[in-house]
DNA sequence: TAGGCCATCTGGTCCT
DNA sequence: AGGACCAGATGGCCTA
């Protein structure tokens, strides 16, 4: 590990185990280094410090010096005296204190890491086809929500039924088609009826309540005599109470917009109309909050991925490319069992569990 | 096995 | 000096 990590960098693991590299920030309580530090050792010792100005070249060569009271240049003795300002020499305390501040900056960066994946969540929570178990990556949650965005901005300002097929394939633009089935399926829009059964196994029938008792989105199961779910208000004016439908508004999207698996961003999209006074947001705790207390494991990494499982964008077909669009194919991807349509409520979530985004 | 996605560490930069 | 933010690099896990 070590070796391998170091074979390019020379002779530095000694360098690295006295400056006590292996054992920081708690990431190896039991003595091992963490997977991530094996690889920024050889990133930072290997490469880039060489531009580093805390611990520059010739600070790591003074750092093998142990006597901290010596001072030899980087030449040897003989070597001519530096002009310019003299480097602090990295004696013992300053290398604690630098351990210290890195440290602490790694802590920050994770929480702040953090912060930002809770927010992503409470993103993918007001999202079509939130699921608890196949979580959007990150890149389809902000796709999905620019594209939910304008969708709803449509509605507002055309009086587009969100039931229409314009609505999903604004949904799904820009979309890996995995994505773009989900949501598909999750507006009845696809090829779905094997998707719809097993919602059904899982909410009890169409209609019949949903997860955990909250409610079934109405696009979903459109059956009258429903039972209302506990929707806002806004989201009548959004979706639900839609009055002279026209049909389909949808302007095909131009031909090359999705062809390529990352499209770029396709201009401004700006939304016709402006909801932001829609966000009144009220933070809920995270489920993450409980995972604050950083505690490194050696799998770390297992544990969170097993528990998360994202739709792969790689698998093939891409909107608009020249498999076609993703709404009109067989469905490659299914929808996990417990697809929570409960979040498909977009203004009574964006009211009252819309966290801070 | 390759590719996607992720968490983490790290150094640089900017700001207070 | 220290914190926030960012991007690069790395390795692990998962899936096709």
């Amino acid at each position: 590990m070590m070796t391998k990590t170091f074979g390019k960098s020379g002779d530095v693991s000694d360098l690295v185990s006295s400056l006590g590299w292996l054992d920081e920030d708690g990431s190896s309580q039991d003595g091992e280094e963490s997977p991530e530090m094996r690889g920024h050792h050889g990133l930072t010792m290997g490469g880039r410090m060489h531009s580093c100005t805390e611990m520059g070249s010739e600070d790591m060569e003074e750092e093998e010096e142990e006597d901290d009271e010596e001072e030899i240049g980087p030449d040897g003795e003989n070597a001519p005296k530096r002009r310019g300002p003299k480097k602090k020499k990295m004696t013992k305390a300053r290398q604690e204190r630098f351990r210290a501040r890195r440290v602490k900056a790694n802590a920050r960066e994770r929480s702040r890491m953090h912060g930002l994946n809770d927010a992503l969540d409470n993103l993918r929570r007001v999202m079509p086809c939130y699921s608890k178990t196949q979580k959007l990556s990150k890149i389809e949650t902000l796709r999905l929500a620019r594209n939910y965005i304008w969708a709803l901005s449509e509605v507002l300002e055309s009086g587009q039924s969100p039931e229409s097929h314009g609505f999903v394939e604004m949904l799904c633009k820009g979309l890996s088609q995995p994505t773009s089935n989900l949501v598909a399926g999750c507006l009845q829009l696809g090829p779905s009826p094997m998707v719809l059964n097993k919602l059904e196994d899982k909410c009890g029938g169409p209609g019949v309540g949903g997860v955990g008792g909250q409610a079934v989105h109405p696009l979903i199961y459109p059956s009258p005599g429903l039972p209302s779910p506990p929707y806002g208000s806004l989201e009548a004016s959004h979706l639900l109470h839609m009055k002279g439908f026209k049909g389909p508004v949808y302007d095909n999207p131009s031909p090359n917009e999705c062809s390529s698996g990352t499209p770029p961003y396709d201009g401004p999209l700006t939304p016709p109309l402006s909801i932001s006074g829609n966000f009144a947001l009220k933070q809920e705790p995270s489920p993450h909050d409980s995972e604050r207390n950083y505690t490194p494991h050696p799998g770390h990494h297992a544990h969170y991925l097993s528990s998360h499982h994202y739709p792969t964008s790689t698998a093939g077909g891409l909107p608009g490319g020249p498999q076609g669009h993703p709404l009109f194919q067989a469905s490659r991807y299914e929808l996990p069992l417990d697809v929570a349509f409960d979040s498909f409520t977009p203004s009574h979530l964006l009211t009252s569990q819309m966290g801070t985004i």
